[in-house]
RNA sequence: GGCGCCGUAGCCAAGUGGCUAAGGCAGCGGAUUGCAAAUCCGCCAUCGAGGGUUCGACUCCCCCCGGCGCCUCCA
């Protein structure tokens, strides 16, 4: 089945064909590094590493590329306030910025460009469309003029003139067309300013997306990628200039993600809106602001102290990526919950077979997955149908929603396995079946591997626990055991009451009991 | 004012012009257990309202109601 993918410019899904055959150039807008990321920062890299783990799976060499914006007018107005420089406060934000990604396990990106460090690839963007025609300059700005674009609004679907009919553009006498944009921007004194023909100034917002794009994945880009809220003006204005420039098409399919949302009255998180103002905010939407981090900016790093950044992720993919997010506490919650019997198969996996389903060994690719057996049939048949019905919502313009749900079915499926051979307690018995049982939990690892979740252990049951406390436990669970043995009930009891209070949860088994800490 | 999105069970969330509308969380009943936990089995929706197209629509069209986004250098 080929893989498909909704493009916003034909507002269809169209069949996935890259300019050259098996590889892919995919570029997403990244972060201007002017203040602490928040959650909503998260979502378009770990929508596109998800995408890029599946192309790789499906046999594609893809190229991965999020820029870094470094220069712009909120880094230096930030700057001046914490009387610190551009260049320091970049740095700064750049670096938190990496961390949360790599907290997310967001590590599939090949490249992030520096938006200072590509001056000369974009001065010579804005000289060739300078010399065609298609920008002019003005009083130490260059300006792009949207009236020689015949196809300008293409993307986000407006034409020119109905913009103006609304109140919001305001009319620039200096500029030819109102809605014509900054290539290039005078620097006033004080400000990062770099030479140019037309004299000191640095980049407009645009010009850095199509420089650093077209350098490092050529002039035709397969997947461009970002958030919604960019494809007008940011992304219409980067194809208006990077197709004018080159004459070529600047990139085959535009994805854009859904953003995040903070709660019904909140209006859209982490921006700079304040229509209704914080007073008019009810409290829900006060907390999930707080949580994406809104005014008053709560971080990523704050919500990890109460989220595992896997639960953060699997959140994130169990809606669809064009969808808006309703960020919340108790969506968190749930998601986590919903993980916990993933949690409780892995351990199960982990006392039938002596091994851990983390070390069992995840195909990045299809091609070199290793088949599944066919006995038992009914239930290799059943899994056969399960990783089908995976892969085809994932071909199917990576719908990670349906994707999620046979990842249910596959885990009911396997547990269903397990007790009817009794594998708990007859495994040592039967190895065929417990191979089998590892081919199972092999496919399972592949396919949340493609998601980036159960990549790696969680901290063990004793998590947190210093070594004197699993000794503790140890000790207590084998004196409760001789409680069981001589059927003392009340007292055996009363030790798993009385540690449950204590968030410890035992779990008695024909193998012995065992313990972990409640979520 | 312009462009656009969404409204599926208590909650979250896939999906299709026509077999029984995925899955998760919560809940209820059962198996298992000394009792629990974990696991398994079963139950739990007619798809915001109305109209139209069609042999047939939740899925297409229109309108209405409700929620939301962009048009403001926010990912």
């Amino acid at each position: 089945m080929p893989i498909r993918v909704y493009n916003t410019l034909s507002r269809q899904k169209e069949e996935f064909q890259t300019v050259v055959p098996g590889h892919v150039g995919m570029y997403l807008c990244g972060p201007t590094v002017y203040k602490p990321a928040h959650i909503g920062h998260m979502v378009g890299p770990v929508i596109f590493d998800t995408i890029k783990r599946y192309l790789t799976y499906s046999g594609f060499q893809v190229k991965f590329v999020i820029n870094i914006t470094d220069v712009d007018d909120k880094l230096i107005v930030r700057a001046q306030e914490r009387g610190t420089t551009v260049e320091k406060l970049a740095a700064e934000m750049t670096q938190d910025y990496f961390d949360n990604l790599k907290i997310m396990s967001v590590d599939s990106v090949d490249l992030f460009p520096y938006a200072t460090a590509h001056i000369p690839e974009m001065l010579a963007i804005i000289g060739k469309l300078v010399d065609a025609g298609q920008a002019y300059p003005l009083d130490g700005d260059v300006y792009f003029d949207v009236t020689k674009d015949a196809d300008y609004g293409a993307l986000s679907h407006r034409n020119i003139s109905e913009m103006l009919a609304g109140a919001r553009i305001e009319a620039n006498d200096r500029k030819r067309h109102p809605a014509d944009f900054a290539l290039w921007k005078r620097s006033k004194p004080g400000e990062p300013a770099w030479d140019s023909p037309w004299g000191a100034g640095r980049p407009g917002w645009h010009i850095e997306c199509s420089a650093m794009s077209m350098k490092y994945l050529g002039e035709t880009l397969d997947i461009h990628g970002g958030g919604l809220d960019l494809m007008f003006p940011h992304h219409e204005n980067e194809l208006a200039q990077s197709e004018s420039c080159t004459g070529k098409k600047f990139t085959r399919y535009w994805l854009h993600n859904g953003l995040m949302q903070g709660g019904k009255a909140a209006g859209k998180v982490g921006g700079g809106h304040d229509r209704h103002g914080d007073a008019l905010l009810d409290k829900e939407s006060q907390e999930a602001g707080k949580l994406a981090g809104s005014k008053g900016a709560a971080s990523v790093k704050e919500l990890f102290a109460r989220h595992r950044p896997e639960t953060v992720r699997f959140f994130l993919l169990a809606t669809h990526y064009r969808s808006p997010i309703e960020f919340s506490d108790e969506g968190l919650i749930e998601a986590a919950k919903s993980l916990e019997g993933f949690y409780r198969l892995f351990e199960s996996y982990q006392r039938v077979s002596g091994h851990s389903f983390y070390q069992l060994p995840a195909a990045a690719r299809r091609a070199t997955a290793p088949p599944l057996p066919d006995e038992p049939p009914g239930f290799f048949g059943e899994l056969r149908l399960l990783r089908d019905r995976y892969l085809d919502a994932m071909d199917d313009d990576f719908n990670t929603g349906a994707a999620i749900g046979t990842l249910f079915e596959i885990r009911r499926a396997i547990n269903n396995f397990i007790q009817e051979h009794n594998l708990e307690a007859a495994g040592a018995a039967q190895p065929r079946l417990v191979a089998g049982l590892t081919a199972a939990m092999t496919l399972l690892r592949e396919l949340t591997g493609l998601l980036g979740v159960f990549v790696n252990p969680l901290p063990g049951p004793a998590a947190g626990d210093d070594q004197f406390t699993g000794e503790l436990m140890n000790l207590v669970l084998e004196l409760r055991a001789e409680l069981r043995a001589a059927k003392n009930w009340p007292l055996s009891d009363k030790i798993r009451d009385r540690l449950a209070r204590l968030k410890v949860v035992v779990e008695d088994r024909p193998s012995g009991a065992a313990w972990r800490r409640d979520a």
